[in-house]
DNA sequence: CAGTGGTCTAGACCACCTC
DNA sequence: AGGTGGTCTAGACCACTGT
C-alpha cells in the first residue's frame, strides 16, 4: 500500500516542497522502510495530479539529502542507514539545548580591537582593521566546557553582553538577518596552555580539541572567525560528509 | 564581454553538465570574478542554443556547490570566497599524495576476527559476526604519523597486505566497485595510551587526534568502520560545511 | 515598470536494467 | 519487451527586485 500524500494547490508552499517534506517524514517515521522501493515518478505524478518534473524535483531533493538513491532502469529506494544529521551547521550551544542540558555562558571579553595579519585577511578586511572581539566561557552544570574566541567584522552588528550570554552566536547573527550558509573548519588536538588549563580546570598539557572556523553568508562574504578550545572529556565533533 | 562556452550536441556528456563544468572552470580560473553577475538564464540559453531548463540545471548545480548564489529579481552572482575544497571524502593518504609528500604504510595486523557489540552493530551485521580487521601505521619521511584501525564486513573483498601498503583503503574499495558516498565522523582529542605513544613516538598522555568513522555506499549500507589516531603536531582535519 | 529567478506543465527521446 | 530514471524542449504564470 503506497504512502498517500496531500498537496494543497492554494498554499504558497511549492508543490515539490510539500511533497518532499511529506516523503521525508514518511522515511524518518519508518512508514517507508530502509531499502524499500518507492513509487515511480509516473505513479506519484498520476496519483497526486502533478507533472513528472515536479515529482522529480521533490525526489531529487531527497537524493541530495542522502535519504533516497536511484538507479536507472531499477527504481528509487530508501537508503539503509539514514544518517541522523544532514549536512548542517550547528553550534555547541544548540547541540546542548537539544540534549536537554542547561548550558550557561560567561562573556570574558567584549571589545573593539585593532588587528593585523591573519585575522583581518581571513575576514577579507585587508591587512589591518578594527574588529569586534568576543571571548566567552561556556559551562554546563557548573563545569567549564569550552573557551571560545570570536572575531567579527565591525559594523555588521553590535552584540550586547547580555545577548551573548543568553543566545548562541549564530542565533544572534540570524536575528540580524545574517545567514551563515557555509563554513570552513579546521580541527586539531592541542595541549592545554597555562591560561587554558586555569580557565577550563584541566591539567596543563592535557588534550584539548581546537576548532578554527571561517563562516560565510550566502554571498560568500566572511561573517565570523572562530578559535575555540573544548575539553576533550566532554565534547566531540560529529560531521556527516557526502561525496559529490 | 560575457564568457563563451561551447556545447557539443554529439557528445554523450549531458548538455547541462558540459555547461556547468565550463562555468566552474571560468570561476576557478578567475575569468568570472567574485561578486560579478553572470548572464541571465535567457541570455545563456539564447546564445548557446539551449532551453531554459537545461541552463537552469547547470546553474543550480553550481549553486549547490557553493560557487554561485542567486536572488530573485536581482540576478546570479559568483560567490566572494569560493571554499577550496567542496564537500568531498578524502583519505589521509590521498591528502598527502596531493601535497607531494611520500607517505609509506606498514600493515601491522591483517586478519579475520570474531567481534561482538558495537562493531558488528555499526556495520549492520547483528550482535556478533566475523569481520576483516586491519591495523596500519602510516609514516611520512620516516616519522610515524597515524595509527589506523579498520573493520570491514567479511566477504565484500579480501585485501592483500601488499595492496594495503601501496594504496589507500578507499582506493582499494573503489577498485572493487564499492563506492563510498557518505560518512559519519566523530572527531575527538585523546591522550596517547602506552601502546600509542610507543608506536607513534610521542610521550604518553600527549594529545592525539582521534577519528571514528562509519562509511556508507550509495545504498546506505555500511562498508567500513574506522578508528584512527593521528599525531597532533602533523595533522588536522579540514571540513567544508554547507547549510541546506 | 521591466527584468530577474522560482515554479509548473505536457510532452519527447534516450540509456539502462530486468525479465 | 517493458519499465525505470536521465535528459531536453517550449512554452506559461508568478513573486520579487530595482528604477
Amino acid at each position: 500500500m503506497p504512502a498517500e500524500y496531500t498537496v494543497d494547490r492554494t498554499s504558497p508552499v511549492p508543490l515539490y516542497f510539500q511533497l518532499s517534506q511529506q516523503m521525508e517524514a514518511a522515511i524518518r517515521s519508518g512508514h517507508l522502510k530502509p531499502g524499500e522501493m518507492i513509487e515511480t515518478e509516473m505513479q506519484l505524478a498520476a496519483r497526486h495530479g502533478l507533472s513528472r518534473p515536479t515529482v522529480r524535483h521533490a525526489i531529487q531533493d531527497l537524493v541530495n539529502k542522502g535519504l533516497l538513491f536511484r538507479r536507472r532502469g531499477v527504481g528509487t529506494h530508501v537508503v539503509n542507514s539514514p544518517l541522523r544529521r544532514s549536512v548542517e551547521l550547528t553550534s555547541l550551544y544548540e547541540d546542548l539545548v537539544r540534549a536537554g542540558r542547561e548550558p550557561t555562558t560567561q562573556v570574558l571579553v567584549l571589545k573593539r580591537i585593532l588587528v593585523e595579519g591573519e585575522v583581518p585577511e581571513a575576514l577579507n578586511l585587508g591587512s589591518k582593521a578594527h574588529v569586534t572581539y568576543v571571548e566567552r566561557l561556556r559551562m554546563v552544570d557548573g563545569e567549564p566546557l569550552s573557551l571560545m574566541r570570536n572575531w567579527l567584522p565591525e559594523g555588521q552588528f553590535q552584540p550586547k553582553r547580555s545577548a551573548l550570554e543568553e543566545n548562541g552566536l549564530y542565533e544572534l547573527l540570524r536575528s540580524q538577518g545574517i545567514h551563515v550558509t557555509m563554513a570552513n573548519q579546521q580541527i586539531r588536538a592541542t595541549a592545554a596552555t597555562a591560561e587554558e588549563s586555569r580557565i577550563l580546570h584541566v591539567k596543563k598539557g592535557s588534550p584539548l580539541l581546537n576548532m578554527r572556523r571561517i563562516a560565510l553568508n550566502e554571498e560568500g562574504q566572511p561573517v565570523e572567525l572562530s578559535n575555540h578550545v573544548y575539553r576533550s572529556d566532554t565534547y566531540m565533533f560529529e560531521t556527516t560528509l557526502m561525496a559529490r
